[in-house]
DNA sequence: CTACTTATAGTTTATTTGACAACAAGTTTA
DNA sequence: TAAACTTGTTGTCAAATAAACTATAAGTAG
């Protein structure tokens, strides 16, 4: 199968041999405002024209599924540096009406300040929904959308992911509220800050927040080199 | 693409549509002497001849990729109700040498006991290998299994699925043995014993083992319902 | 200067974990 | 038949961790 694709240099149109009747889809996670949010496309075409879901694109014949992951996430929002993962393939006969089509799920949390969303040339638009104001969403959209946000709570207690969803320099409250929102549980604001702390993962800025109207809290910064070393050490970050 | 099936019922050859460029392969672990292994198989034919490697095959393109697998131990085993999840999809462009396929991995889990492995017509032979013990394995299966053992580890920290690896009655010692193994560790007796009791997910047999050449154990056995039971109230599992 | 808000430090109690001793119930050996 | 041995099972205790809550500090707004 041939596809229609614009290429990076020239942004001209191009064509390219994609795998057949395998697909890629991908949660895109942000947060905003203490509350977690998922980018959907709107479909412009198709027998699921404006209805929304998550954006997904074709795997190359020459490239790796996450290389193609990566390329999705790229043509949709500029974005290149984020964390993405696999999630798994979804393969139910009927998920797509028109033919048998498997698609591997992906997920990425991305820092939401510092991109914008760009709509690509498959979709006629794009934006974010908080997660519990998502509308219905094509195929079986919805089942990658339940089975990415279980991935997304279990990974954000064994690995230190959630900095991914924040920007450079964050407050403790700032990211103890993106575990509560995460994990949909209520936390103790002197525990949680004395729990993280002990890990060591976080480098002390000399730097405050700005333009809150009470005491500004210290900023702090997530340095990969420091996780690095310590699971080196036999270190196991857990929450 | 059009390939050959046994049909379950007449043990005729028959043929059907499978997916194109899309595969199947599962890591089925037992548990047998204290030692965790592995179902290999030994291809009979193709470029690969002689070389051991997961067991695979191919997806119908009426089935789920879940039913596949499950077809696929079962003409591999005999085995019905076990334990199968999946991994995720490997994709690398050039995992397999003569065309681009991408593979969705699963793992297995049998009570090696109950089942004997009947050598499919796709493999020439089959054996079990202890998992420090591996051969070199085709094509990205090293990878593949490389994967299954680290989810499994954290599988079973989360759920109690560790019992699919056991017989239907056993000791705790033989539980204790069995997370040792997977986990790679060493654990207290008594402390193993208390933990596990606590959560009440085991039931005590009114029976003990037999034929050891000292005190026999009290046998015990895993009770889905229980369980099932307990995560309705909150209860989550943890090892 | 006072009230208010959030940051940060400290305290205290309950719970869990880990290490180990002690005893029980069988088997083997002498 | 008794002692030695092996593994099962129960008990104890100190250390570490987690949870709940109090107190104080640092800033803003009126």
């Amino acid at each position: 199968m041939i596809k229609d694709f614009i290429d990076e240099e020239s942004g001209e149109k191009v064509k390219h041999a994609v795998m057949n009747a395998i697909t890629i889809d991908c949660v895109i996670f942000g947060f905003e405002g203490g509350k977690l949010e998922v980018l959907l496309v709107q479909h412009g075409q198709g027998i699921s024209k404006g209805e929304w879901g998550l954006p997904g694109g074709w795997i190359k014949k020459t490239e790796s599924i996450d290389s193609a992951a990566h390329r999705l996430l790229q043509e949709l929002t500029d974005i290149d540096d984020v964390y993405l993962e696999q999630l798994k393939a979804f393969g139910r006969p009927d998920r797509y009406p028109l033919d048998r089509v498997i698609t591997i799920g992906y997920y990425a949390l991305v820092k939401k300040e510092d991109y914008n969303v760009k709509a690509g040339f498959t979709a006629s638009d794009a934006r974010w929904y908080k997660i519990n104001e998502l509308p219905d969403l094509i195929y079986d959209h919805g089942e990658i959308f339940k089975f990415s946000l279980k991935q997304l709570r279990q990974k954000v207690r064994q690995a230190p992911v959630g900095f991914n969803l924040l920007p450079e320099k964050f407050t403790l409250l700032q990211l103890m509220q993106l575990y509560e929102e995460i994990l949909n549980v209520e936390l103790d604001k002197p525990n949680f800050r004395r729990k993280f702390l002990k890990m060591k993962l976080l480098k002390g800025l000399d730097e405050k927040q700005k333009g809150v109207s009470h005491r500004a809290a210290k900023l702090y910064k997530f340095d990969p080199e420091i996780y690095k070393k310590l699971t080196e050490k036999g270190f196991n970050f857990e929450f």
